[in-house]
DNA sequence: AACAAAAGTTGACCCAGATCAAGGTACATC
DNA sequence: GATGTACCTTGATCTGGGTCAACTTTTGTT
């Protein structure tokens, strides 16, 4: 559902509070923010925003994977990007967008107006550099991804991207040891996001599963079996590769 | 040759003035910056900054053409990046880059030492939101040019790059028409560039040459015959592509 | 439980673009 | 004007991953 939600969550509470734009922002700055939020829900599969629509608001990630995707003429569809939580979606000075944004899983959205968020920004120093922080991130992941799309085989393109999730969700549940992962997202979603067609992604990871690097107890929940084997399926070298 | 010289010349009379970081700074922010300025000059090939090295400067490049690029544990190299004149090197907050840069042609740069531009950053609103706007535009770029890596057939990749030449001469020369544009690297590095071979580059380059759409007087000089036929062959839609 | 729809797997075949190889061309240096 | 070197072109061949097609498994609905 798109219809916007008073807030019901306390910033305070908010399990992205310490990562999202508002990262950095005082009780104050907070305190402006949970004026103007909303929340909003969209079931997975849902389109969120169109390409070239105007941005009414700008929202912060809270639960679920979204992504964004790119089209051409004929249909071929690239994803450009994957929003996580806290991640930010709409830009200060920009009004539209060149891309479109759809709900991966279900996902809950942070919103606020366009227009007073603008203000916020610019009266409100540690949004603006909490703003310019995210923006740089996902410029870093944009290259690595580049070099992914470029240059990497279907069995590095695979591993690579087992081997982010492996590092998201460290990051994200802070356990040491991850077994029982799971994607999320479909063959055709994954092939999507790699520049693969969903035969060839379906392949890669049966033949992952052969070699005892990973392993499945259902299409979604897989669990890493030799790390080191994964990360030398990469082709990355060893300090580089996906930083994030 | 990678010698810091003394500014020579001014800032007000510099090309990049309205573009670069610089662009929304009045007199009395600019002679902030023209303080701390200094000019390196180097020639093509050369590398001007390592991935992982510490940045002991930030700049903006004045003049020529430097790609940023990242590279796999066997050798096989991907750019993840063009810099023209204004596009900026370094960012704040960030002491190392993942990625090398290498001066394509010969190419001056504008510098500041990272820790008083830090300074100037944080004090001065302007230049921090000129930042934001070229990274955001990276961004956009970097986005246009992963469709093109993950979904473009070779043919497409080159039309794409080609346009992509015709509006950025556009855009610096404000001449209608375009005749004699010039290719700003050789063969390889445009194979670099769009995840292709080298054999692959000279071939669709003869195709578009063959078939009329493209003509050259030498290996780097060529001309649009017929724009509307590359706008084809590129498979974006009508409205869409690469915007910068 | 039966059925339908969605998601995933597997095999056969094919082709765009990589790889390998041999020349050709333009420019710099002596 | 000869020699070297970097750059580019062109042809022959190979192959990774796309395409097409049949089938299986899972999930959701009545």
């Amino acid at each position: 559902m798109n219809v916007p939600l008073r807030a019901s969550v306390k910033c305070s509470e908010c399990p992205i509070r310490h990562r999202a734009v508002c990262a950095r922002c005082d009780e104050d700055e907070l305190a402006l923010l949970e004026k103007v939020k909303c929340y909003r829900s969209y079931q997975a599969g849902e389109v969120i925003l169109w390409r070239g629509e105007d941005l009414e608001f700008v929202a912060s990630l809270v639960k679920g994977v979204a992504s964004l995707s790119k089209t051409l003429e004929d249909g071929r569809t690239q994803m450009v990007g994957l929003l996580l939580p806290s991640d930010f979606i709409g830009r200060p000075g920009r009004e539209r967008i060149d891309f479109d944004v759809t709900a991966t899983t279900d996902v809950t959205l942070c919103c606020f107006e366009r227009r007073p968020f603008e203000r916020i920004v610019h009266e409100t120093p540690n949004v603006a550099k909490r703003l310019m922080e995210l923006a740089l991130d996902e410029l870093d992941s944009a290259r690595d991804w580049m070099l992914l799309l470029g240059r990497k085989t279907a069995r590095e393109k695979i591993a690579t991207f087992i081997e982010m999730l492996v590092r998201r969700s460290t990051v994200t549940d802070f356990n040491g040891v991850q077994h029982d992962l799971s994607l999320p997202m479909t063959r055709d979603q994954i092939a999507n996001y790699l520049g693969l067609t969903l035969e060839t992604v379906s392949r890669q990871f049966n033949a992952l599963k052969k070699e005892g690097i990973i392993s499945f107890s259902d299409r979604r929940r897989f669990e890493v079996r030799d790390i080191a084997a994964l990360h030398d399926a990469t082709g990355d070298d060893a300090d580089g590769g996906l930083i994030d």
